[in-house]
DNA sequence: TGCCGGGTGGCACTGGGTGTCACTAACGTG
DNA sequence: CACGTTAGTGACACCCAGTGCCACCCGGCA
């Protein structure tokens, strides 16, 4: 059903992706109807809902998978690492991306940073992350998921993320990885390059 | 023409901004139509969006003069007080309402953070408070705005600040301010709580 | 009286998103 | 070979958010 020899299904569905992704580049999301990117991808209107619930979802890719994966890392971290460590750990293994998959990373997140309108509807799609990261954080500290702690540190943390996506993006001088690292950083000293501030 | 002794267009807007929370909350935010809101506030679907520019926009109430008050505070801090704690501070003093206003609030918050839709465009609304955090951010280390730290700082504090009003909306147990200063308090330092996790 | 100007309502239009239906190609099974 | 079944698709109609446009009404003002 997901898998086989010839998906049809799968292969329109990476066409529009791929259209999507070109023209909301060229064009600007706003500008850019469900019409255009059908016609793009040699499909109709109607199949293009069909395969993205939402005309931001032709965006994100494979990000439930990716969702997932970073759940799958968090429940095989060891006990014997801070728990900032471990989210630390399996965000920058999550964002592993091969040399070739960059650029597209790079336009994907341009457009997801970049876009008023899909901006607003990552929050969506990053409420699953946070579910996630909560859970864990709940399960080594013994806590509810809704607790004021689990929630902070998943929403704190992502924030970091984004924060260190951005500043990959616009720079351009450093690796992910290395952002990544610099803003957990930060975030599990409680922001140490903030400490000395007026003190002579 | 904001003002007068009888503007006419306020107290529309008022009307329908009532309606607006008054709906969503019964019927759920995408049941109700701009129709809807615009028949109960007694006034013309047209109207409504000349009043706000998205449907979304009803439930914020004078959420820009907000953002305006947060920036004038953090201007006014005293520079011998640690970032965050002006920060803390600032959120705290924005945040405190007068007993009368705190079930309209609980009525927003709850809608804000509870219907997805709003919860994705709140992430634009969200965008001005982090560029006002940064911007503070940046003058006290003398750094750029778009700089890892004043980025990191804004959008790690608006993930406490919102975390709270979580908290403080589910539990109902503590006060807004008390879980305001709770999230800050565990950021500042570092997730304390997190630190001494299996050992022993 | 006539000339404004702001607030308004009606109307038509674009575009996202959905439900429904008919068509087609693939795949058995008799 | 004829047969139902099923998945993928395209076409059409529909709802609703948001916008541009225009006609209207009403309070001031010369």
């Amino acid at each position: 059903m997901t898998e086989g020899p010839v998906d049809v299904r799968a292969d329109t569905r990476a066409r529009l992706q791929r259209a999507a992704l070109e023209l909301f580049t060229r064009d600007g999301f706003e500008q850019v109807t469900a019409d255009d990117i059908a016609d793009a991808a040699g499909t109709s209107r109607r199949t293009f809902f069909r395969c993205f619930p939402t005309k931001a979802d032709a965006v994100w890719g494979e990000f439930g998978a990716h969702v997932a994966r970073l759940d799958r890392l968090l429940a095989a971290t060891h006990g014997d690492q801070p728990v900032l460590a471990s989210i630390c750990a399996a965000y920058v293994e999550v964002n592993d991306y091969a040399a070739a998959d960059l650029p597209t990373l790079r336009q994907r997140m341009a457009l997801i940073l970049g876009e008023p309108a899909l901006q607003a509807h990552s929050q969506v799609r990053y409420a699953d992350v946070d579910r996630v990261v909560a859970g864990h954080v709940a399960r080594r500290t013994g806590q509810a998921p809704g607790d004021l702690l689990p929630r902070l540190v998943a929403t704190s943390t992502r924030a970091a993320a984004t924060t260190a996506f951005e500043v990959w993006l616009a720079g351009g001088t450093t690796t992910l990885g290395h952002a990544l690292h610099a803003a957990f950083d930060q975030l599990a000293l409680g922001f140490p390059a903030l400490r000395p501030p007026p003190g002579s």
